[in-house]
DNA sequence: TTGTACGCGTTATCAA
DNA sequence: TTGATAACGCGTACAA
């Protein structure tokens, strides 16, 4: 059985007795074909199965159709990322609906290997890329300018004019659930700090300093975390060796908070009763916990839709949707009550 | 400022004083060319900042660099999911070494829709693709054969022999968290499977079946979740209603046992002191429970490895690796102990 | 509508 | 052995 080569274009031009040119317009939809001309055509390409090349499309287009994403993080720590799976699944749904595809690359090994992959997709791999993990005086700015390649920003980056941005906004989020511990009568608000460095860890830890201010409270203790949970067992630990110790604690993921409410748990220390706990991103299972888990959640899922939506955007020569999405909302559930004690310590009852 | 061009290979050529097919030949490193007109060819191209323009290379070579892999899924779900980024991370950084890109669909709208996306990706977009969540009789096993596109099989299809497959053989897992409940004493366990149809949740729920038989404990109840937590909790308030109740309940996935465990402390009842828990996945968050919980562990990452090995071997017209990796393997935690009474109600000291 | 040059790297052919 | 030349892959776009 002779390899049943894939029909070209060419193959199809001669089925319909056009030229190769006829057979381009039509199948475009494009204007100069007289409509019984069209209607041969398209009936030869679904008679012969034909289906355009995608690389004879993209080199005579130049363009790939498209996206990059590159995540420069340990692979590992994927598993534990409440972040990148919705997000991409927001950005993959767009992209089908125009056809283009998301290449993903997860980099490990410093600024250098990441700069050389950027380098790769810069070749004519993808249209554009997105950006996100910002960190202040990213060096990625830099790099697709230099490179020339269209990119979005996936959060508010410290210079916004630089560059075309989608973000949500978590202070708003974090905020609120400050204002809901002060609400319930806490006055010693600890907060675990995310990744430093990350302009998401900035604005979750700024609006929680906000909180406490107009609140009239002193900071109380922070610490810092990282992205896999490990980090909230410890940052907790920390907490509690405080004096006086914290009443509520404001995590900046729901990972490092699960953490942290095992932690308490193992010290027999009750939540909420004795200690309130706030997550922040509202993963799957947060509400599945005992008790369940008062977070704070951003719609990720339409924050990759908007963020896909704006590059392609940007790759078709548009204008960009840019800004901030609806703001991160509380959730409250069962892990926040008010303080075990009254109010502050005038009521010296310890 | 003049839009600097990226160069090309002509550039380079002109710039080095030879012919364009003499680069090529420099550049791939191949025979034929002069030592010296080599180095000088390699300097030029430095010199130029060139780097080969991936759709030109991709249309030359007839092939995409890049495999493909279709998530016939509701997006959403992809938040919950255990495999999907850890087998992703695994793919990503073993095709990142040779220099392929991953290119991801997430399809919803039922088989039509998802054949539209392979024939897409099969007309030049990519050189192979993986095939998860494989399930009995899989349609798609007749589609890429008809498209003619070099697939993997992520697990161990029904039909081993038509398709190059990679698996992680969870059964064995799933049977040591049986044997482990066991003997622990427990005769009345429980079992929440998965998604019917997916191999996966067959051979967990015949992994279960199998590890009752061989210690003679007829087959208990088995109730039937989905892939996110919610149906673990119902699944497991049906349970409750057994009569008379299980000691023990396998669960198919630990996203369901932690819905479980919610459903379980809401009802007043100890784990493990009344009831036994395991999951299955452990994912990040299994160690962070309380009480932490008992799973079943397979290396996702290091099988999203394999798989891609095998499909890079499978498109290079090598022979690929195919079979059984490592199994999973059982991790106990602190979800699982003796039942609360001795043993059935006879006593019956075997 | 047709014919054909074009995009750009690869490779077969052939001359030196 | 070295290297130039030209055909090739396949859809697009413009002149004719």
């Amino acid at each position: 059985m002779p390899s049943p080569r894939r029909p070209t274009i060419t193959d199809v031009a001669r089925h319909a007795g056009v030229s190769k040119g006829a057979v381009s317009f039509a199948l475009n939809g494009r204007p100069g074909v007289a409509d019984s001309t069209r209607a041969r055509i398209l009936d030869s390409a679904r008679e012969l199965g034909w289906v355009p090349d995608h690389r004879a499309q993209a080199l005579s287009r130049s363009r790939a159709m498209a996206m990059g994403w590159i995540i420069a993080r340990p692979a590992r720590l994927l598993g534990a990322d409440a972040f990148f799976p919705l997000f991409l699944a927001g950005v993959e749904t767009r992209l089908s609906e125009v056809g283009r595809a998301l290449v993903l690359h997860v980099v490990e090994g410093g600024p250098d290997a990441e700069a050389a992959v950027y380098r790769r997709l810069a070749a004519g791999r993808v249209d554009g890329v997105f950006l996100t993990d910002l960190c202040a005086n990213d060096p990625r700015f830099d790099l697709v300018e230099r490179l020339q390649i269209p990119a979005l920003a996936v959060g508010r980056p410290c210079d916004p004019q630089r560059l075309p941005w989608v973000g949500v906004d978590d202070g708003t989020g974090a905020l609120a659930a400050v204002r809901h511990l002060v609400e319930l009568g806490h006055r010693r608000i600890a907060h675990v700090q995310g990744v430093p460095g990350l302009v998401h860890t900035t604005s979750r830890r700024c609006a929680w300093e906000t909180g406490l201010r107009e609140a009239g409270i002193p900071l109380g203790p922070m610490v810092t975390g990282n992205f896999d949970g490990l980090q909230g067992a410890e940052a907790t630990r920390s907490l509690l060796a405080w004096d006086p110790r914290p009443t509520a604690i404001v995590y900046a993921s729901d990972l490092m908070a699960i953490a942290g409410m095992q932690v308490l748990a193992a010290e027999g220390i009750q939540v909420p009763g004795n200690i309130s706990v706030v997550g922040f991103d509202d993963v799957a299972v947060a509400r599945l916990l005992h008790p369940p888990l008062t977070t704070v959640r951003h719609d990720v899922m339409a924050w990759g839709r908007a963020a896909a939506s704006s590059l392609l955007a940007i790759t078709d020569g548009e204008e960009p949707t840019t800004g901030w999405l609806d703001p991160a909302e509380l959730v409250i559930r069962d892990s926040t009550a008010p303080p075990p004690k009254p109010l502050h310590t005038i009521t010296a009852k310890d």
